[in-house]
RNA sequence: GGCGUCGUGGCCAAGUGGUAAGGCAAGGGUCUGCAAAACCCUCAUCACGGGUUCGAAUCCCGUCGACGCCUCCA
């Protein structure tokens, strides 16, 4: 049984679908008004992660995730440019689903923009006002008034009383209670804008995401994702909306991942601290920043160290280690020393892979338990190598390492090796069989020259018993 | 100040009542001409102080600390 933690509820609650093998899931993207950076990464990658595992449970899964395309950040930096607001978002929009799939992170099935829902937005907007949970000001804004909502404040449980203590927020003679929130904002002069009811203006932030929410996945949803820094205002604001419309439960699994610290921070936007997905992908494969999500817990704060990230690489090749063998890719191969493992070892292969199989099923029930389930597939890794070390052929080590590659599959690693041109392949295979003849010789410092030559040059060589494999790296 | 999450070995991090998974690093070993990789061995009593219990990292109270939200934010 899947258990999800429901921040609605502040537990671990059984997965229950609205309809039968169904997950409508609906996730909060980027405002598009600058770089993205790795802590948006982490976010698409957490549920990323969710989704694959959902699907690998057998659940259809619909999965929506937003851009917010206008606003007032992406409004200023266009006019600071000196550029088009909507060419602006759209570079942004395009970046984005770059670094997705770069990242391996597979694609939503839909990708609503709030400047193309303005008619979904505008009737809900109308709808509100007319069962009274809305309001127009004289200005042409429009707000939301939290006090007609009775449970306003459960999802990040706060009370208004609360709110309004500790609130900075100018009253205003607009606004009938401070907290009350725009659905949607006049246009002041040179902001692109929309005819609407209440005169000429754009949405505000929480209401598309609403509106997204009924088009793309109707008036009730399984599971609302996004990181915690949404909780309040942005989700909270939601729920009141779609709940106020519909008159029914909005999401049924509220899901929200941590922040990713830099400097023991939270990275973010305003506050500066941040390396962006181009930055990172650099230097660093996209394998290893699913890794470092994946080996923590994804509702805690991740600390974003380049320790950490060594150690994430460092096991990402010992993975990679257990999936080598005669056949693997940009690996020459030794020549095959198998002379069938005793059955003993092979015994205890085909149990572990049983185990790692069933712990990770165990795991990832429990809430997405990707640490746990990594911890399986350790173990499995360990074995297929003492396996091979035993002298198990390829295909001996088959069935197991056709489990590692489901599973890490799974989690969405993928655990290429390295490759170089095919031209050069022949070289090098070329340079090994010269320094094999050289080390027959025991010439060693020059079959060592080659070697550390070949390293530099990103080729790595193993010399075993049965001869010399090589592969890029 | 209010609300929330959390505090496990050098680092990252599982584990919510029965005597601490996994990864990285480190030390020792096997293999190797040497190396690399792989494999084997070693390495914590769970922030602190009380309490409940036959028994707690795991439940309760308190203290200290960290982070997040309360304003745009994945």
């Amino acid at each position: 049984m899947l258990r999800v933690y429901n921040t609605l509820t502040r537990k671990k609650e059984n997965f229950e679908t609205i309809e039968p093998g169904l997950v409508k899931m609906y996730v909060c993207g980027p405002t598009v008004y600058s770089d993205a950076h790795v802590g948006h990464a982490m976010s698409a990658l957490v549920f990323d992660i969710v989704r694959r595992y959902l699907e690998y449970r057998g659940y259809k899964v619909k999965h929506v995730m937003n851009f917010t395309d206008v606003d007032d950040k992406i409004i200023a930096r266009a006019n600071q440019m000196g550029v088009d607001p909507f060419a602006l978002a759209n570079g942004y929009i395009h970046d984005f689903e770059e670094h997705l799939s770069d990242l391996n992170i597979m694609p939503a099935t839909a990708n609503p923009q709030a400047t193309r829902t303005m008619d979904k937005i505008q009737a809900m907007i109308q709808g509100l006002i007319g069962k009274g949970y809305a309001y127009p000001a004289a200005n042409g804004d429009v707000y939301f008034r939290v006090t007609r909502d009775d449970d306003y404040g459960k999802l990040s449980a706060r009370k208004l009383d609360d709110m309004q203590a500790g609130a900075r927020i100018e009253v205003g003679e607009l606004k009938e209670h401070p907290m009350d929130f725009a659905l949607w904002k006049a246009a002041k002069p040179g902001e692109p804008a929309w005819d609407s009811p209440w005169g000429q203006g754009r949405p505000g932030w929480h209401i598309e995401c609403s509106a997204m929410n009924l088009h793309e996945l109707g008036e009730q949803i399984d599971i609302h994702g996004g990181g915690n820094d949404l909780i309040f205002p942005h989700h909270e604001n939601e729920i009141a909306q779609s709940e106020s419309f519909t008159g029914k439960p909005f999401a049924r699994y509220w899901m929200h991942n941590g922040m990713l610290q830099l400097g023991g921070e939270k990275m973010s936007k305003s506050l500066g601290n941040l390396i962006t997905i181009t930055e990172f992908l650099e230097k660093r494969d996209g394998d290893v920043m699913r890794m470092i999500v994946l080996n923590g817990n994804y509702r805690s704060p991740l600390a974003f160290t380049d320790e950490a990230l060594d150690a994430a690489e460092r096991g990402l090749e010992r993975i990679k280690s257990a999936l080598r063998h005669s056949s693997g890719q940009g690996l020459q191969p030794a020549a095959p020393s198998a002379k069938n493992a005793p059955a003993d070892v092979l015994s205890a292969l085909a149990a572990q892979t049983e185990t790692t199989q069933q712990t990770f099923t165990d795991s990832m029930d429990d809430d997405f338990n990707t640490s746990g389930a990594l911890a399986g597939i350790f173990d499995l890794v360990r074995q297929v190598n003492t396996a091979r070390d035993a002298g198990a052929t390829a295909g001996q080590l088959a069935p197991a390492q056709a489990t590692l590659r489901e599973l890490t599959g799974v989690l969405g690693l993928r655990l290429a090796e390295k490759t170089g041109s095919s031209d050069a392949d022949k070289f090098i295979a070329l340079l090994v069989e010269v320094r094999g003849e050289v080390r027959k010789q025991k010439l060693w410092p020059l079959s060592d020259l080659i070697r550390d030559r070949l390293k530099e040059l990103g080729v790595t060589i193993e010399d075993s018993k049965d001869g010399t494999a090589w592969r890029w790296s």
